[in-house]
Formats: structure tokens, C-alpha cells, sequence
DNA sequence: CAGACGCGGTGCATTTTCGGCAACGCAGTT
DNA sequence: AACTGCGTTGCCGAAAATGCACCGCGTCTG
């Protein structure tokens, strides 16, 4: 949109921290590009930038513009893509930052039964820890975000909560497969594999083990669900998992059981958007579907 | 500013339903607003005006990309007022539409008491019926509504509710004067002035009065309800009002009762803003003075 | 029924705006 | 002290927007 290429221009600004750099960037002088942010300082009544030696960086009411900016950049997109839909074309991208459990199963079955009914709309998914993700609203880099445990920023507003229980993983041979479920002391007595601080499947475990005057102490800590979900195919450690990121094997070589409750509370994997937020038609539907597929997941 | 200018246009356009009456009123050539507009079209990918012989007529791309400039306007408005709160000076505007029952008293206390603390902000007061209310909210003519008993509450976004009991206006001496609390039955069966049926006011009363196999025969009916409070003084007759907009008169020539709630239930005064909008600060922190003092009416 | 009228839309000349180039003042750095 | 890189400004040509005259078309009117 033509009219909004000064604030792209604040943008680069924003993004480079120098006039003359962003300038290349968007492909003009640096003179004219200076004019443009004086002269729509002057017109907004304030100046967006501090000036420092060595360049410039936004000052509070520089990022309240550029806020506003992406703001009515994703408003355009909705209406475009409101307009578009009503002649008929369903048409349309849907972004969305999620944490890894829902790679294996949940998401690539959910788009894929979304696109079967509408093959005009694409997706990015962008794997993100609970703090990112929600900063990913927050620049309108992404539509909806799916995380296990949110930080929950005040922006953050709750389309869907299912609660989840902290699973174990482990060899289907394990001795501790053969229970319903499992006490989080005889997890920790034995080698475990655990996912890092950021994520939430760790705070919830982290927790409940400080409360029990216990504490972590795994063989394996990694970022990746699917290293641990394939690390305790190799040894007979337990890893940790919420149950939508789990699935029987159909050879049985991988068993979950939940820990008990009376160990470890419940987390919440919560479908949210951006407080306040009107999402394109592609999205809200999208977001819809996922609401009723999580229904069923808790049922 | 300067950039949302075709907005404006078309918003020009769509008012006066002609390109050419619109150019005149803008002060331009009807070939350059139609280049104009005819450009934004091609850039947005969609027509936005229905060509009608003798004129032109919004589409409903065009209500979409209006609304949007609307919001945007807003938007920008409140940025505005932000930076410059962050830079100390408290100005600012706010716009309010609100019931007849918040003239006499409740609403100039109010916005006395606000502009006493921040003499740089301004209000504008609009009296709308409980419909019209949030039509001005949803144009972004209006910051704030209070309302009694509003309608659609579909944008509609509640900040604050109080109950209001249906009260009954008459002369100090009147004979229902002297119980605490009066029948509808009673009102009904003498002379009565009532709004008319926009107001939530009749239409609780309306609604009191079909349960009852009865209905109102005003001697008087009147989108006033000054003149309501006045006229009873004069003939022996009672009038209606919610209690917010009443109070004892020195010399004990008004007098007022609530009707049994068996008769009429109570009404809402709902203070609301159009939903998911960020206020700006001014209209943000009125809106929270306001719904601590309906606090305490209701106390 | 024909002409006048008012409408949206277009070609062309004019005016206004905008961008590129070169240069300046001012830091911090070598 | 020379140098480098920064934001900023004057000047001029390029580009975009505007005003004017005019077209085609439907409606209204005498």
C-alpha cells in the first residue's frame, strides 16, 4: 500500500539504526529518505528518533508509530482478505508460532484438513518457546500463536485452553509402562532426558520437583522433543512430553504414561491471538477449526 | 494526516453519494478525485463504489475500507495523545454519548471533577438514544457511550454496569409520595407522561405493563425528559425516570419512587466503548473515573 | 421525442512534489 | 590533525498530481 511508505521507511530506520543504511536498503538516497521522516515528524507533532552519534534508535513515540504501523498493515491484510472472500475466493495465509509438540501430529493433521476443504489458503509455522511466541503476535509477524504454558503477556488473549498432563516417554520394555500412571520421585531416580529452562513441560517438572526438595538432574537436556522422543529408544532413560505431541507406535517400542497429578499440576496448551486483534478470515477459521480439534483432544 | 487523504476522499465520496459534489466539497477537480480513487481501486484490487446512474454508492469492499479508515483515524488519534501524555502535558479530547438521565447531574459533576485535575482536556457530549449510541461508537464518533438499556450488544464492549430501578416522578405533595416504594398498577390507572418508545425507560415499562395485560396511555408523550420532570409539576400526574437522573429539590417540589420491582425489573446503565478499541488516554482514564463514581451511585 | 443536464471517465498541459547529487557541520576514531 | 561516517540542507531535474476541456451515457424535461 503506497500510502504507508513513509512508515515502511521508519521501519528500515527502526531496523538498521541508521538513516543512510536504511536508505540503501529501500533503494533511495539517504537525502530523500531523511526529508520524508522530518518532514512526517513535523506533520505528527513529534520526532520518532533519538539522534545518537553514529546514527538513530526509536524513541517511545517512534515505537508507538511503528506499533501503529503494523497494526494498520495486518488491518489492510484482514480487509483485502475479507473483500476477497466475499466474491467468493477463499483465499488467504495463515501464520502461526507453536511449540514443538504440536510438529509431529497435531498441526500437519489440522492444515492438512484445512487446506483439503480450502486449497487457496497457505500457512507458515514458525516453532517458537512460550516467550516468543508471544512476541510474535505482538509485531503482527504471526496470526495465532499454540503454546504449552504461556508466559502470558498482558497482549495475549485466550482463544482456546486445554489442559494438558506432563507425560514420560520412554522404551516400550520399560519397567515403568506396565503402570497407569507414574510418580515423578521414580522418574528422577533414573536417568532422564529433559527438555532446557525455556520451555514448559521443564517449568511445570522444575516446580514440582523443587516442591518435593528434588531437582532435575537429566543425562540428555535439549531443545528438541524429537531427540528425546528417540534418545530413550537408546537407553533405557525416560524423557518428558505433553500427550498431543505423543502417539502409540504401532510396534510398540515407545510407551507414555502420564506422571501423576498429585506430583506434577497439569499445564494449559492455550490457543491465543493478540489482544484485541481482528484476524483475517483465513486465520479465524483456522483458529476456529483448531478450537474444536483441541475439544476433542481433552475429550 | 497527510497520507490517509484518498481515505478522506472517498469518505467524501460516500457521504455525498457524488464524485463531483464530493471534489467541490474537498476543494479539488472531480478528474483528480476520480484518479485518484480509480488509482486506490486498481492498487487495492477492488472496486469500492457501485457505479449508479446519477451517482456513485459504497460496496460493501468500500464499508470495509471505510471502517478501516475510520479505525485508523482513531488509531493515529490516540497515538497522538499518548506521546504527548508521555511527554507531560495532559491533553487530549474525549467524545461521550449518553442517555438523557446523565444531563442534569451525574455528567457535568463528572466531567467538572476531570477537567479540575487536567485542565488541557476537552469533551464533547452527544444525547443519543440507547440505538444511536452505539451507531455513533461504531463510527469512531465517539469514544464512550453511557447508555440505559442498550440494544445490540454485538460491538458493543461493557465497561461498567449499574442497575437502575424504574422510578416514578411527581409532585412533593402527590399521594404515592408517601409510600417507599409504588405499584406500576397505581401509575397506570392515573395520569401518566411517559418517553417515548426509543428509551429504555418505556420500553421496561412496555414490557412491565403487556405482562400485566395492561399497556401505557400517556396523557403526554415526549423524547424529553426535562420535560417530563417539569411537566408533573404542573398537573397532578407522574412521570418516569431512572434514579441517576433525579434528585430531591430543596424545596420538596419534585418527589420520586422507585416502582416495585415485582412490576418492573430493573434496568442496566452500562458505560461501554466499541469493542476491542484502544482508547486514548484521556477518553481511557475518564472512562475509569466514571465507572468508580457509578460505583458508588449504585452503593 | 429531442434536447438539456448531470454523471463518471479520459487526454493533455501545467503545477507541485519528490528524489538524486553534491556539499556542509559535527561527532568519534586513527 | 587527518579521516571516516553520520544526519542534514540547497539546488535542480524527474515524476506525480492537478486543472481544464471534452467524451459517452443515462435521466429528466419541455
Amino acid at each position: 500500500m503506497k500510502h504507508l511508505y513513509t512508515f515502511a521507511l521508519i521501519e528500515a530506520v527502526a531496523r538498521s539504526g541508521s538513516m543512510r543504511k536504511a536508505a540503501e536498503d529501500m533503494n533511495l538516497t539517504a537525502s530523500a529518505l531523511n526529508r520524508r521522516i522530518r518532514r512526517f515528524e513535523e506533520e505528527f507533532g513529534s520526532d520518532l528518533f533519538e539522534r545518537i552519534p553514529g546514527g538513530v534508535r526509536l524513541n517511545p513515540a517512534g515505537e508507538m508509530v511503528l506499533h501503529h504501523y503494523r497494526a494498520t498493515l495486518s488491518d489492510i491484510a484482514r480487509v483485502q482478505s475479507q473483500v476477497a472472500d466475499l466474491s467468493g475466493e477463499r483465499r488467504g495465509h495463515v501464520s502461526i508460532a507453536c511449540s514443538q509438540a504440536l510438529l509431529p501430529y497435531f498441526l500437519p493433521e489440522q492444515i492438512a484438513r484445512y487446506r483439503a476443504e480450502h486449497p487457496g489458503v497457505t500457512f507458515s509455522v514458525k516453532v517458537r518457546d512460550r516467550a516468543r511466541a508471544e512476541q510474535e503476535l505482538a509485531s503482527y509477524d504471526s496470526d495465532l500463536a499454540l503454546v504449552f504454558e504461556p508466559v502470558y503477556l498482558v497482549d495475549f488473549e485466550v482463544l482456546h485452553l486445554v489442559p494438558q498432563r506432563v507425560h514420560v516417554v520412554m522404551r516400550g520394555g520399560h519397567p515403568l509402562a506396565a503402570r497407569p500412571e507414574v510418580r515423578l520421585r521414580e522418574c528422577l531416580d533414573q536417568p532422564h532426558v529433559a527438555p532446557d529452562a525455556r520451555y514448559g513441560v521443564r517449568h511445570l517438572l522444575d516446580f514440582a520437583a523443587r516442591r518435593m526438595r528434588r531437582q532435575l538432574d537429566p543425562v540428555l537436556e535439549t531443545e528438541s522433543f524429537e531427540l528425546i522422543r528417540h534418545y530413550v529408544l537408546h537407553e533405557n532413560a525416560v524423557g518428558f512430553q505433553i500427550p498431543i505431541g505423543l502417539r502409540e507406535s504401532a510396534d510398540g517400542s515407545v510407551a507414555f504414561r502420564p506422571v501423576s497429578e498429585r506430583d506434577v499440576a497439569p499445564g494449559s496448551l492455550i490457543l491465543g491471538q493478540l489482544r484485541g486483534r481482528t484476524l483475517p478470515v483465513a486465520s479465524a477459521r483456522f483458529a476456529m477449526q483448531l478450537a474444536a480439534a483441541l475439544q476433542d483432544v481433552a475429550a
